[in-house]
DNA sequence: ACCACATAAATTGCATGCAATTAAATTGCA
DNA sequence: TGCAATTTAATTGCATGCAATTTATGTGGT
């Protein structure tokens, strides 16, 4: 690439993956709105929904966000009575994350949105895999490069 | 796809996509840190350094924000002595944003950082081309639908 | 038992994002 | 010309993200 290229904005892969990141969560927002919640919300009971009882720790570690983040999220959540965060008796310092019989119902309610938004698109269920596969495999590899760095 | 795993979290490309542009976003901090300012505050100056004296309003157009983000951001790098921001005599609901000679000059100090992130990557030059015009062309997308959806 | 260290949430502070509203300026048209 | 509709920034309010710190709890070694 020509050097002073390199600066372009539309060169950037970050900048790809910042405004992708922010268009695509935008399609969800009338969907997510008749339900009452936001994308993070959103994302947060898809992790939920596959696997309930679990403490802040590990749902942050699965979607790479901190208690510094999820602690508000998780008490409005609570507040809308999808969830209950309870203090694990076998180590006091976790607090354990339970959906409510309100919040396993909203899957159903939810069961449609991914092929809505991406009927919107002229993405292929193969386009959509393999991108998404390119994603993860960028996370996890920017992902260990951070914490390394922390070290 | 099996209709339990429409709504798993590792399938859904928003996730990936959420995710992804968050973890790579990290790996410019450090280097963002030296300069003395934030991932935003980058791209917008990417923005600059490739046309100076725009109006917020193509500035937007560009980064896909709008002013409720942009105006404080602008008045930040303008504390930064990085820019100036003046009413457009020609009209004056305009603003223009013009680089200051310290804000053209911190585009040098900039030049590596892009080469230095993905170094931290395996990807090669043609991955990065290759996933950076599919995200291109799913932003775009994206937007319309979202425009489109507002009429 | 004691204590240094580690771990998990919560809290604090700051910087976005974005919808909705407001204020000022411009435009278009009767 | 006069004025309604449009356009651009700015403002407001709310929900993230995340670094850094604090608080509470658990752990390991002596």
């Amino acid at each position: 690439m020509d050097k002073s290229a390199l600066l372009e904005l539309d060169n950037q892969l970050c900048f790809a993956l910042y405004a992708c990141s922010r268009e695509v969560t935008k399609l969800y927002r009338p969907f997510l709105d008749e339900l009452g919640i936001t994308y993070t919300q959103y994302v947060t009971l898809l992790a939920l929904w596959e696997k309930d009882e679990v403490a802040v720790k590990e749902l942050g570690r699965r979607l790479y966000l901190d208690s510094g983040t999820l602690t508000p999220l998780l008490k409005k959540l609570e507040g809308l009575k999808l969830l209950r965060r309870e203090r694990d008796p076998q180590d006091e310092r976790s607090v354990i994350v339970r959906l409510t019989p309100e919040g396993r119902a909203l899957k159903e309610r939810a069961a449609e949105i991914p092929e809505r938004v991406f009927c919107q698109t002229s993405l292929t269920p193969e386009g959509i895999e393999s991108l998404r596969d390119q994603l993860r495999k960028l996370t996890v590899e920017a992902h260990t490069q951070s914490c390394d760095a922390g070290l």
